[in-house]
DNA sequence: CTAGGGTTAG
């Protein structure tokens, strides 16, 4: 047993008096009954292995340093006792106080207390540690001691240092048991090693241990799963399992849910609930994720149901799922169902508090209340933000565009030490690029503590965004040549890039480009493909696109028929809208948008009322401010003033800017200047600094030669300090963006231009062109306009464009305000005249233009 | 004394 010559350890550990005196008699009432005899050694034992089973580890401590007071050195036992105690409640600290005790003791150690202590390091983070009891046990070293160190390395990110101590371990001649296998296959369980764990893999099975042992089966699906990127085979694993339990259970649902496989996880969690195993919180967190990627709402809801029932529900990891449930699945973007979670969840933590502000920052975007959430939470103060909730709160702050908040944000992660958090900075950047500051953007990449993938894929977004899509091609190209590996999301990045600029040229390059890649079926390539030949005015293509693919979402569709609805296809685009129906996808609030702009653009004035109707009635969808917008547009343009005013006053909610600005545009097409007014007055109340309903309005008074009242909104605009959006048209040639704006003569070949105008307006006047006056919004006199409106940036770009192409090519001019009525009437000559099809797509729609025939007929 | 599952993300 015990030697009493030893010292007390109390000598070496002195504590504060108040604990030094010996324990009241509450706490060790047998010893101290009788005060006056010497506390028996049994007792006492007795007594610390109560508290330390009681998970009481100060107790147990005490009891300790009574004993040795009272001279009765502690045996081995209640040291083994008292670590695994720590280990349990996980209080490393005390533990490796009882370490340095057990040290003084110089008790000889065995393999139970050396395998304790390697696990309590292990545990808590501390490998070398660990290694160095493992390295000094020699012939104590048993099973529980390999397995525990194969372990403890493949926890810290040590892989190889597991697998090398497993093939020890059977070079010493041990025979590994269950322990052993799922420690060294769960070290394999990754793309590199996977190998090695198909090798560990044959061992298992002739031991048999695969049969025998649920946790060596469950390492066995991760080893599949996570390390060859096998479903099926993991699949296999679990269904050979001779025995299931709600941890294999979950994990094969976790696994689907994580590796793109939502509906099979719930498919697996359905039959997990038949077959009769009880799922518990780990389960209900992971099927709850997996029915918030599909938005299954009616499906989260039942989950909801069945947590409250399980009791459940006060979990906080239960709870923070439900709430990024809700966020995601509710479809008209409302946070009311996940706040309500929210609010009554018993205890918070770091994820409730980013999956409440995230839902809100990703939902419908009240990224106010995400910023107001994040003042409750340092308030409250309980709780330490993380690195996702930075970069939640920095997408608001670029979603609000407000650099100001959004650098106190950034501030705040600084302080919290999280900016060098990739996440973080990579959200920075998208700020900066939101905020339209494109250098800072710029720097804020450059400083990146470490660029990865999405590093690249946001500054290219960012460019492609800013319509800078020759510097997202240059990121591309360096991308490439450092031997990163791109991504989906690179592509469409790029991809939205050239279609914003309507680069169609580029965007083939890099078509050509994700082929080779193997990118083809990608779903959310295809989709970005059929809008990028759609919006670079590529119809067909985008068309041909769309027939080849193989699995159809309904973005796909709507991505198609908002094509033909802008190039002024709506029989194409109504006849697409029933195909989706038919094939039974669901249509949303774009499609809808698309379906009614398609109306609105060819004049349909019954099918457009038809749709709007269809779209609450069969489809459950409310009309947004948007749609209002469509139906106002297709009254507008058909010369129904009077009756889109009165739909206008008919709408259940108050009309914001874009509603009257639709109005605006059809007043200056109908020349009605009363109403006009009255629109933009509308316009000024909600925005009083809204340039366009200015120029809209001033455009009005001009075709009606009101020259003073021109005068008049200039004035006020240049009081007020605002610019209208300069003309612009653009075209591509020869992989390269060409600009112009008007009387532009910064172009290398403008003297060439220039001419080939001139040569065009004789001949087109000749034909019967007669220039239209009333576009030009000067007062000056009518040959001088006529000079003006040759100047036109369209002109331009049509005139550039014909002395830089090849004949049966179309030229395709972009414009980034609409179309002007004399530049489009003019184009129809140009066609007329010059035999070549002009595509133009301007702010609103596109116009086809051949043989003196415009596909909008002249309606837009 | 040794082993297995979950949540927030650009």
């Amino acid at each position: 047993m015990t030697s009493l010559s030893l010292p007390s350890p109390a000598k070496l550990f002195p504590q504060p008096p108040s604990q030094r005196r010996p324990p009241s008699p509450q706490s060790l009432t047998t010893s101290t009954h009788h005060h006056k005899r010497k506390p028996k050694f049994e007792t006492l034992k007795d007594n610390l292995i109560r508290h330390a089973d009681a998970g009481d580890i100060k107790k147990a401590i005490s009891t300790l340093d009574f004993m040795a007071q009272n001279g009765l050195t502690p045996d081995l036992t209640s040291f083994s006792v008292l670590l695994k105690s720590c280990i349990r409640t996980r209080n490393f600290l005390l533990g490796k106080l009882i370490h340095s005790k057990l040290t003084d003791s110089q008790l000889e150690l065995d393999s139970i207390v050396l395998n304790s202590l390697i696990s309590l390091y292990s545990k808590n983070g501390d490998w070398f540690t660990a290694q160095t009891i493992f390295e000094t046990m020699g012939d104590k070293r048993d099973l529980v001691s390999w397995s525990a160190m194969i372990s403890c390395y493949a926890h810290s990110n040590m892989e190889l240092q597991a697998i090398f101590t497993f093939f020890d371990m059977i070079e010493c001649g041990e025979h590994p048991n269950q322990f052993c296998f799922s420690a060294a296959i769960q070290a394999c369980s990754n793309v590199e090693y996977a190998w090695i764990g198909m090798v560990i893999f044959g061992f298992v099975i002739k031991t048999g241990y695969f049969e025998s042992d649920v946790c060596v089966g469950c390492s066995l699906i991760d080893l599949f799963s996570k390390g060859l990127r096998d479903l099926n085979m993991a699949k296999k694993v679990f269904d050979q399992m001779p025995q299931k339990n709600s941890v294999s259970w979950t994990l094969i649902i976790t696994r689907f849910s994580q590796l793109c496989d939502p509906r099979s996880a719930i498919e697996l969690f359905l039959e997990m609930v038949l077959t009769g195993s009880v799922p518990d919180k780990f389960t209900f967190s992971s099927v709850l994720s997996a029915s918030s990627e599909l938005q299954w709402l009616l499906f989260g809801q039942q989950l909801h149901s069945l947590v409250v029932r399980s009791g459940l529900l006060s979990d906080v990891c239960v709870g923070c799922s439900l709430v990024d449930m809700y966020a995601k699945s509710t479809a008209d973007g409302s946070m009311n169902d996940s706040r309500k979670v929210f609010d009554r969840m018993p205890v918070h933590n770091v994820m409730s508090w980013t999956a409440i502000i995230t839902g809100y920052v990703q939902s419908g975007g009240d990224d106010r209340e995400a910023i107001q959430l994040y003042h409750m939470m340092m308030e409250e103060g309980s709780v330490k933000p993380n690195h996702f909730t930075f970069s939640a709160l920095l997408k608001a702050c670029g979603n609000l565009t407000n650099l100001e908040l959004g650098k106190i944000v950034y501030c705040h992660a600084v302080k919290f030490g999280l900016a060098y958090f990739d996440s973080v900075g990579n959200a920075l950047i998208s700020l900066y690029a939101r905020c339209d500051k494109m250098e800072d953007a710029r720097r804020a990449f450059e400083l990146l503590f470490e660029k990865n993938l999405v590093s690249y894929n946001t500054i290219i977004d960012a460019y492609a965004k800013n319509l800078n899509s020759d510097d997202s091609f240059d990121f591309f190209s360096e991308i490439e040549d450092s031997g990163v590996r791109v991504d989906a999301f690179t592509y469409a990045s790029l991809l939205s890039g050239a279609a914003s600029v309507g680069a169609v040229g580029k965007g083939e390059q890099i078509h050509a480009r994700l082929l080779k890649a193997g990118f083809e079926s990608n779903q959310c390539i295809c989709n970005a493909l059929i809008s990028m030949y759609s919006r670079c005015g590529n119809i067909e293509a985008a068309f041909q696109v769309f027939q080849e693919m193989s699995d159809r979402n309904i973005i796909s569709w709507t991505a198609m028929i908002t094509g033909f609805a802008k190039h002024g296809s709506a029989e194409r685009a109504l006849d697409m809208f029933n195909k989706m129906l038919s094939s039974g996808v669901k249509p949303n609030e774009v499609t809808y948008v698309a379906v009614l702009s398609a109306c609105s653009h060819a004049g349909m004035i019954d099918e457009g009322w038809k749709y709007f109707r269809s779209m609450s009635e069969y489809h459950g969808i409310s009309p947004r401010m948007e749609h209002y917008a469509c139906m106002v547009d297709l009254l507008g343009r058909s010369g129904f003033l009077e009756k889109a005013v009165q739909f206008i006053k008919s709408m259940p909610f108050v009309a914001d800017a874009l509603v009257w600005r639709t109005l605006l545009g059809a007043c200056q097409v109908h020349g009605n200047v009363e109403l006009g007014k009255h629109a933009a007055e509308m316009i000024h109340e909600q925005d009083p600094n809204d340039p366009a309903a200015y120029v809209l309005l001033s455009n009005l008074y001009a075709s009606g030669g009101q020259w003073e009242k021109v005068a008049d909104i200039r004035k006020g605009m240049k009081a007020r300090n605002l610019v209208k959006e300069a003309g612009c048209s653009w075209i591509e040639t020869e992989n390269k963006v060409h600009r112009f704006y008007v009387g532009d003569t910064e172009h290398p070949q403008a003297k060439e231009i220039y001419e080939k105008l001139d040569q065009l307006a004789a001949k087109i006047k000749k034909m019967g062109y007669v220039p239209n006056t009333n576009f030009v919004l000067h007062e000056v006199e009518e040959e001088q306009k006529e000079h003006y409106l040759f100047q036109h940036s369209e002109k331009l770009a049509v005139a550039f464009g014909l002395i830089s192409t090849p004949k049966p090519k179309p030229i395709r001019i972009f414009k980034n305000l609409r179309v002007c009525g004399d530049c489009h009437s003019a184009m129809k000559y140009i066609s007329l005249a010059t035999g070549r099809e002009i595509v133009v797509r301007d702010s609103n729609r596109f116009h086809h233009i051949n043989n003196g025939l415009c596909s909008c007929n002249d309606y837009w």
